[in-house]
DNA sequence: GGACATTGTTGACCTGGACAACAATTGCCG
DNA sequence: CGGCAATTGTTGTCCAGGTCAACAATGTCC
């Protein structure tokens, strides 16, 4: 089962969760007592930046679903796409992955007949990367899908919010 | 291998291109065209929220790697601290994590003899829990390493930049 | 020419997230 | 009161990702 369909399945079932929430939050027997406390977690920036990434990835998957692009995949198109001939050791690097990792996910791509892997003229070691016809083209409708996404995540976390945090991530 | 001294051994091997690419600069080849564009990534909070949680991680798993305490038995030993019987559906929810994955860590913990499941007097089904004595001493330590991985964490960032974004996060 | 570095690749291991199914217990409602 | 649904903790299983070691092919440098 591909991951996305998975993880759509699952924000349904999470959706399940709140109706019962309410539910309590109308007969409040003993919810008093559920106030709990983070403790030190609230002066520590990790645990906040790890629940807002992992908030963020689950609406990308869910909303790239139909396409079943994952996060990762998304951003190996998506630097391709804006760097032709890119060798796989330059694209690790700046996504920040391994370069076994890369070789896994371009073989998935490869597969799906969205990347290709040319000989590089120059050096007889690397590869140059580029996408097909069929992956600009899923390319183009895998940035439609992830600016909706990008859209719905303003007004979630507040306009302000949203422009404060991308600024001040951006430039470091 | 405990994953504390594996993420150690790590860092020490992430330094050493650090002197690779100091070389390439100091020798520029074909540097200039290794400038490689991040496309619209750059309009994606998430990938910018990513890339800082991997590296908040990575520096506080390396701070806290002499007791070997990772960033979720960390957030479970503070949680259970700052709220004594409480359950594990409790602990779960607030911390977002699954049951079945607390249960793992729990099992883990108390192996360790740092936490114990007490019955519920109350409910049944419930498990009270709890920090051993020793549960207590490894959490003060933690606490303090963490709060080193912290301060270490503001100029690294900027302190400025720091500030805001627990600021803006924490009360999201 | 030969030592050394880089590149892509494969195999292997481990952590975490996710889901399903289950037993025990509790709550609820007719 | 009795049975049905919900909750809680648990286990098994699968998959994605991170990490490391080792390797062959190729390139670089002295």
């Amino acid at each position: 089962m591909p991951t996305a369909k998975r993880a759509a399945k699952k924000a349904k079932k999470r959706a399940a969760p709140k109706s019962l929430a309410l539910r309590k939050a109308l007969q409040p027997r003993r919810v008093s007592e559920t106030v709990i406390d983070l403790g030190v977690l609230n002066r520590h920036l990790g645990y906040f930046v790890r629940r807002l990434q992992i908030w963020i990835f689950q609406d990308f998957i869910r909303t790239l679903s139909p396409i079943d692009i994952s996060p990762a995949q998304f951003s190996v198109l998506v630097v391709i796409g804006a760097n032709e001939g890119l060798s796989q050791s330059e694209l690790a690097t700046t996504l920040g992955i391994e370069r076994a990792r890369l070789v896994r996910l371009l073989h998935l791509l490869e597969k799906r007949g969205l990347t290709q892997r040319l000989p590089s003229s120059a050096d007889g070691r690397r590869h140059a990367l580029r996408l097909t016809r069929a992956g600009q083209t899923q390319l183009r409708q895998a940035q439609e899908l992830a600016a909706q996404h990008e859209e719905a995540l303003k007004p979630r976390l507040g306009g302000e919010r949203y422009r404060l945090l991308l600024e001040t991530l951006r430039d470091f």
